[in-house]
DNA sequence: GGTTTCATGTAACTAGTTACATGATTTA
DNA sequence: TAAATCATGTAACTAGTTACATGAAACC
């Protein structure tokens, strides 16, 4: 249900278009919700039919129409009340920890070049948000409240990416012992 | 696309009824993919149509019958080719990343206490992991490659966990601290 | 006597993905 | 001259959620 709402948190830091969004869920705050531009269009039609936004057409020559919305009081009220109503814990689903179950042959070179692609998109990933904090927030400035939200959100992705990395690594290494000494470990990861 | 793939990975460890693996997708396997009836049911009776499963139906008296599965060539066929097939990151949708990030009260007592339910969540889902791990896998016995899956795809969970917790501890305490400085905090956190 | 377990599903809905479509303008 | 950017969408499909339905047996 947060895609909506996402969408109406973006558009009160800065209303725009459904395509300069779609840009900004590229990255930002599609960091930590994905949404993809039919997605958007699709959900802008709806909020604004709803009330949460209210729109205006931009004529341009040479180009479509550009339709800007803005958060209207309904959709700032609505983004309250779901503040303020409890959530659970999103249900984890990891492609990658399915396929490491489910692989038989433990040291197949196939699964274990998936796992190195995968850590290198977390490295990538880790990179951009530590280049990201160190750019808008490296400082020491004093922030305001907005600006102290998106840098807290931002460490969780550090923190995440961080989590990421360190088990691929573990992952990495028990596999190739488990191949070194025939096919049979111990858990001394356990213990770490 | 995975949840089939989540089955014909439970049902190659172990085959059973639907009712069977919904049980197991409430543990054990559901914690990094997470299904309901369902969803199960649905997928089952396509799969068996698609002859990734073999289905026998065991009639009991007093109760429905069972339908039990496993998982066959064919399936067995599939489940290898995912695992070969390259897959990217799952893309993030945190809600109470975004619910941070639109919170313009910052201190607001309504968001902490959700972040405070949060954080209660990942503490009880790291002490079940821990007491999983100390389980079926504190023995220091060596593991064979099912178990070594199995074991490695808990340290997942158990990393992901304990970086949930690390980084609601880093939010509550910016929160708080942004609340007592008249909310105006330093990005304090970027050097730690 | 009430809840939980066993055992299966259907139906309606919401959310997300993939493919297709159009067309001018700007950049390499 | 080819690709990328700007700017909007539709359509078809796949995946996931929520609500409803049935009914006996076992447990407290």
């Amino acid at each position: 249900m947060a895609l909506e709402h996402a969408i109406l948190t973006a558009l009160s830091e800065q209303p725009g278009s459904g395509y300069e969004l779609a840009r900004r869920f590229d990255k930002s705050l599609g960091y930590f919700w994905s949404a993809t531009h039919q997605q958007i269009y699709r959900a802008l039609a709806k909020m604004h039919a709803d009330g949460w936004l209210t729109g205006a057409t931009i004529e341009q020559d040479g180009r479509p129409d550009k339709k800007t919305y803005e958060v209207s009081a309904v959709g700032r009220g609505e983004l309250r009340r779901w503040i303020a109503e409890a959530t659970d814990m999103t249900p984890i689903r990891s492609d990658l920890a399915v396929k490491i179950r489910a692989a038989r042959a433990a040291d197949d070179p196939i699964l274990l070049d998936d796992i190195a692609r995968h850590r290198q998109q977390h490295v990538n990933r880790l990179d951009l948000y530590l280049s990201i904090e160190k750019h808008d927030f490296g400082d020491g400035q004093p922030l305001d409240d907005e600006r102290l939200h998106q840098f807290l959100v931002l460490r969780g992705g550090i923190a995440a990416e961080r989590a990421s990395i360190g088990w691929l690594d573990e992952v990495v290494e028990a596999l190739q012992r488990s191949r070194a000494h025939g096919r049979v470990a111990v858990a001394a990861g356990a213990s770490a």
